[in-house]
DNA sequence: GTGAAAGCGCTAACAC
DNA sequence: GTGTTAGCGCTTTCAC
């Protein structure tokens, strides 16, 4: 193991000159500059970054906590955090939390005493209290998915109202007459809006009943079983709309399973834009979030704060769009 | 930040005794050890894991290199390595090198200066000269779907041969009487093992011809794009072997986009057991890795090698088993 | 049993 | 411009 030691004294220079030519700050004279080079080349010396970390107390390293590296939604969003931060020269530890309480505790303890630069949370159930305690910390954050806060970190978000208003016009406009939501647990923010969404686009319709509304579990499984139970209630509903993708994925295949035509009997919309929903068959028509960019901007704006650039501590509000595949009809022009 | 001195001073001892509690080495008076938890308990007391790592060496994070975590096989892979690593007390970072060599040439040497304690290499591109490189800088590897290697690391893989013999002949039992191959890239082993079996289990069969491999990406456009082609020159190809699920999935979407009934025209038959194959419609046969306990099984020994247990450099060869699902015909019995 | 002190490898005042 | 040196916070000999 070479360290900064010996190349100095292969140069003919003290430590502090070598450290300067490495980070190139301060006066260095040309010639030794070459010098120092030349060693470092020669005995093919590579800083030690924990040496370094320790003494400028930056670690280049940035987690990102996240419910399940397996969800596609959370493995665009982290590849999207992985590229940024790679450009900018900093590694990413990833975190499974399974949105557990205990298990995000832990990891942020963990992270803290690591001297991570900054972390990325992408996990619903992280409180406003862990927000304090990272900002007394001094640690930078950015948040996805959460209710315009008042503390102070950076909020990455998508139009979830909007878009389920979308979701729910775009299936009247095709003709569906009677729609459905399956949705997604109460306890998150995205849920909350996207039924928000529903209920407003819905309102007023005499279709409408509470019962068209259906508990599910943004997963393939939570799709598959809201839909029995729906179709049982309502044989006459024409129109699913889902609260994100996985969840229409397995109310298509529930659907096709008891025999039903997707578009033709029923309808179906789902949430997020995952690339898997292009995968089924019909391909899906779903309210695509811009989720690369999404992990892009939040490694952005993370990066930015560990440089100690003025953020404003804001809200982004990102746009979704309605993305027409063939689970939905054509629009009749 | 409250440092071991803080600890040392309040609990009235020195820092090397407060050091000593902190890792239940040396001895130590029950009557101080009690001292000086309360202190650590009062003062939130947290050791700081970079000056740790810069004393001993030992930085508690291991990383994964893989080519892109957005690829099911790989998410699932990296949740287990994730999972058995927070068991044992490692944090993981995760690299998407796209099989790029550069790029894992980068990481590589941006991980060695980070003092990372090993490496799982799940990218499919890394070299013999790697696996020497890491050796000479004593940094414990385990690599996945590799040759068996003279190079001292452990090697995980399982039954590619065999499991694309026993795809093969589950098509054939099924009542199909041509089946194609579509193969993986040519470079990756797994894709070639996947390709010998299938030759094995053809060879001698007067319907074979060298036509009906067909070259795919290990992508689901791959899949779609070959199956066309494939279609054109043996429009009574009755049975398809892909070489991965994504494949299969592409090549299934294809089909039935072609008006072909799966499997009641083409049965089609995956391999890796991604869970993904369930979510299609009908569900995909396929040859199903132990994805997740491949992962399990790369942290583990890598952790044992990493705390020094003597590992045998061996290599891990793991089972395959046929799923049978609804893309393939059923069983006569 | 416990403490003093020498590192681990690098950065950043401060002095010359 | 360049060198000296005091940390960064912890571990680990080696004395006592």
């Amino acid at each position: 193991m070479t360290t900064i030691r010996d190349v100095a004294a292969r140069a003919g220079v003290s430590v502090a000159t070598v450290s300067r030519v490495l980070n190139g700050s301060g006066y260095v004279g040309k010639d030794t500059e070459i010098r120092v080079k030349k060693a470092i080349q020669e005995l093919n010396y590579r800083p030690n970054t924990v040496a370094r970390s320790l003494a400028n107390r930056k670690t280049g390293t940035i987690a990102v906590i996240l419910p399940d590296i397996m969800n596609p939604f959370f493995s665009e969003l982290a590849r999207a955090v992985e590229d940024t931060a790679r450009d900018g020269g900093f590694t990413v530890i990833f975190c499974n939390s399974d949105d557990l309480g205990t298990r995000e505790q832990h990891y942020i303890e963990v992270l803290r005493q690591k001297y991570i630069d900054g972390i990325i949370f992408a996990s619903n159930s992280m409180g406003e209290d862990d927000i304090v305690y990272m900002n007394e910390n001094r640690i930078p954050i950015v948040v996805l998915d959460r209710a315009p806060g008042k503390s102070g970190c950076t909020v990455i978000r998508s139009q979830n109202a909007a878009g389920a208003v979308m979701a729910v016009r775009h299936l009247m406009e095709t003709g569906c007459r009677k729609i459905a939501h399956i949705a997604g647990p109460g306890e998150l923010i995205t849920a909350q809006e996207r039924l928000r969404g529903y209920r407003k686009a819905v309102k007023g319709f005499t279709w409408f009943d509470e019962s068209l509304i259906v508990p599910g579990h943004f997963s393939i499984r939570g799709g598959e079983r809201a839909v029995s139970g729906l179709l049982e209630r309502h044989p006459d509903v024409d129109g699913i709309f889902a609260g994100n993708d996985l969840m229409a994925i397995g109310a298509l295949k529930a659907l096709q399973r008891m025999g039903r035509k997707i578009p033709r009997d029923i309808s179906l919309c789902g949430f997020d834009g995952v690339e898997m929903s292009e995968w089924t068959e019909p391909e899906l028509t779903t309210i695509a979030q811009p989720i690369y960019e999404m992990g892009r901007k939040a490694a952005t704006h993370l990066i930015a704060r560990i440089r100690g650039k003025a953020v404003k501590e804001d809200i982004l509000e990102l746009d979704v769009r309605l993305v027409e595949r063939n689970s939905t009809r054509r629009r009749k022009n």
